[in-house]
DNA sequence: TCCCATAGTTCGGAAATTCGGAACTATCGG
DNA sequence: CCGATAGTTCCGAATTTCCGAACTATGGGA
């Protein structure tokens, strides 16, 4: 099972970059593990804002957020490490991560009505 | 039936953004709206690179578009009169839409084996 | 070595979304 | 009023998402 699937960056399609992170909740776990120095333990993420994601429901928005291209996850020991993959993409579609997290970082400080602490404000 | 329902810009709220346009064939349709001057008869886009879209599929394509602020649309006589809202949504998420278009343009540039022709480059 | 605890994945059925053909509606030009 | 054109709505089939329960993998003791 460890060799993980991982696209290599030429394959990575913008289709799924947008889509995995047209999920706030998706959105919400890629800004905290990109902010968090590119390691985290994957279900240090156990709930986004006040609300609990169910771990079968995180494995799958992990698997997303990987097919997507958007992190890298390694086995360490019982846990699991995830990199953001940021900077490739980056440099694959320029200014696309940027742009889409200030986007939801607008949204929460624009005060909308709805689950405010979803999405972390800005990245790099 | 007229009056058709169009988000406020303060109300456009990113995650309708990129699962609005993590269709590529809604990708296409709106930069051909964007880059057509901001107006369009609405199925001018009756295909997507060679693919066909059934009528109904593209009437849901374009309430997608409209009901994440991307685009206006107003009858005119018998048609559809289509204008981009990109310089709003630019306005509330600098850069988004233009790091999108560019993405998917670095897409088909960059010699995917898949569907060539679907989306367009260079909008702005 | 065996057993337990922890971290994550897979399975499977319910719920929600998307697709597209067929029928319907709106508007214009005779 | 009639026909033609442009879109929308309806609805069933196909696909995707969600999440609880069962399962797998790894490391740490006893």
């Amino acid at each position: 099972m460890r060799p993980l699937f991982h696209p290599a960056i030429e394959d990575v399609r913008p289709e799924a970059i947008l889509h995995a992170l047209s999920d706030p909740r998706r959105a919400a776990i890629f800004a905290r593990i990109t902010k968090a120095g590119c390691v985290e333990a994957c279900s240090a993420v156990s709930s986004v804002g006040d609300q609990v994601i169910p771990k079968s429901s995180l494995s799958s928005h992990f698997k997303v957020l990987r097919e997507a291209g958007l992190i890298r996850c390694e086995r360490h020991g019982v846990e699991m490490r995830n990199h953001s993959r940021c900077a490739e993409v980056e440099a694959r579609f320029p200014g696309l991560l940027s742009a889409i997290m200030n986007a939801y970082a607008v949204r929460t400080a624009g005060g909308d009505r709805q689950d405010e602490a979803a999405a972390q404000p800005e990245m790099r």
